[in-house]
DNA sequence: CGAATAGTGTCTGTGAGACAGTATTCT
DNA sequence: AGAATACTGTCTCACAGACACTATTCG
């Protein structure tokens, strides 16, 4: 049996997240090449064996190319494979989600990418409907219990930011005193000396993540 | 660009688990082709485009041919990927972790299923410790807040032996009357009409599963 | 001053652990 | 009777939510 010489098709596809307005939005990309040429879709494309160390390379490559997108946080998703999902043939493609400051988002190019509320997300190709529900229900389910809505900020924020990045991600309010209770116990986030936020009615302290890597906490935020 | 030309090799290999002697058990499989003949791994071989419908069809494959095993719950682990992890060249193994009772465990056949305690597997080939340390560390986050563990058992059992696959799932001591109570509050389990074990000093009430498949609480166990 | 945002202190209810105590069967 | 396992009741503490309260700046 020669097991090598049917090899399936091996992709990955990116799910950009940021916030926006008060609601979770997901980075599109309209597709410029065949299938489904001009569609909206999610930031993929094959993985290049030569030139791409692992999958989670692959995916930052196309998110470079594609999308010149600094992304905060790229984690693996799932594998979604198998005949139906591509007209090309049986594929594979590993699935990555990955979250950006707003700013991040490389402003409205030329009509390459769209930024589109994660609710609204509807009718993609392939399976990728399927894929940015996937990613929704991981980041709120871990957002739940880690520093990972933290990562949606810029380098520094006020503890309201990091509350408001909380309730969007997780679409319920938070009670302030215990939101702060629980941020300083579990040492997520830092002062930033001597840096106040001036934005607001009243000026605020700045602060920043503790750690650069997502944090899993023992309980609940 | 011909991206289609070049595809890496696409596996799946599978951690199965069971409870014995107290302990975390993984079932291994001593290799009967290079590469690494001979030597322990994990269940796995290559995705076959023609007869899977998709990777975990090929998982479910892999089990039934290599092992024979009927496993209660298999479930996505994630895909290990990159040119290092397999001598045959760049290669992606979506990876799975398997739940079974004990006694669905086969009869040490000749020689081809080895049962290891998890905290004893090591020097395995490829980046199989990789992948079975990330399938214990998922089971035991999984378990703190889902029905996981009761896909240890068989079909009926009583709530002491569904508390001491949670407390070797979890790795420490579980209080029994919060226990009892928690497991009755989520709805967990049902009794079995009229049905009590008679195995140890007084008889006691089986229940089983209340529902089919690994349910999610929104507390911790 | 009043609005708006930042930040603190305190009360209360719920749930988890600890543990004592009861029940039933076996040897 | 005594051991062993099954099961229940109650106490206490920690933590989460609610909310009132103070502080600081801007218009």
């Amino acid at each position: 049996m020669n097991d090598e010489l049917m090899r399936p098709i091996l992709t990955v596809d990116v799910v950009p997240m940021c916030l926006r307005h008060g609601q979770v939005h997901a980075v599109l990309q309209r597709r410029n090449k065949p299938p489904e040429q001009d569609r909206l879709a999610l930031i993929g494309g094959y993985v290049h064996p030569e030139e791409d160390e692992n999958a989670a390379a692959a995916a930052r490559r196309v998110l470079a190319q594609k999308g010149g997108m600094r992304v905060r946080v790229l984690e693996q998703l799932m594998t979604f494979s198998g005949l139906a999902r591509d007209a090309r043939g049986w594929s594979a493609s590993v699935a990555y989600y990955a979250l950006l400051a707003e700013r991040d988002v490389p402003a409205a190019a030329p009509g390459l990418l769209t930024i589109v509320p994660v609710r609204e997300v509807t009718g993609l190709p392939f399976d990728h409907d399927a894929i940015v529900a996937a990613a929704v229900e991981r980041l709120r389910r871990r957002a739940s219990y880690s520093s990972l809505p933290g990562f949606f900020l810029e380098e520094t924020f006020t503890l309201s930011a990091l509350r408001e990045a909380y309730r969007i991600t997780l679409g319920h309010t938070i009670n302030d005193s215990a939101f702060r209770r629980k941020i300083d116990e579990l040492h997520v986030v830092e002062p930033v000396p001597g840096a106040m936020s001036k934005s607001s009615a009243r000026p605020a302290q700045l602060y920043r993540l503790a750690r650069p890597e997502v944090t899993e906490f023992n309980r609940t935020l």
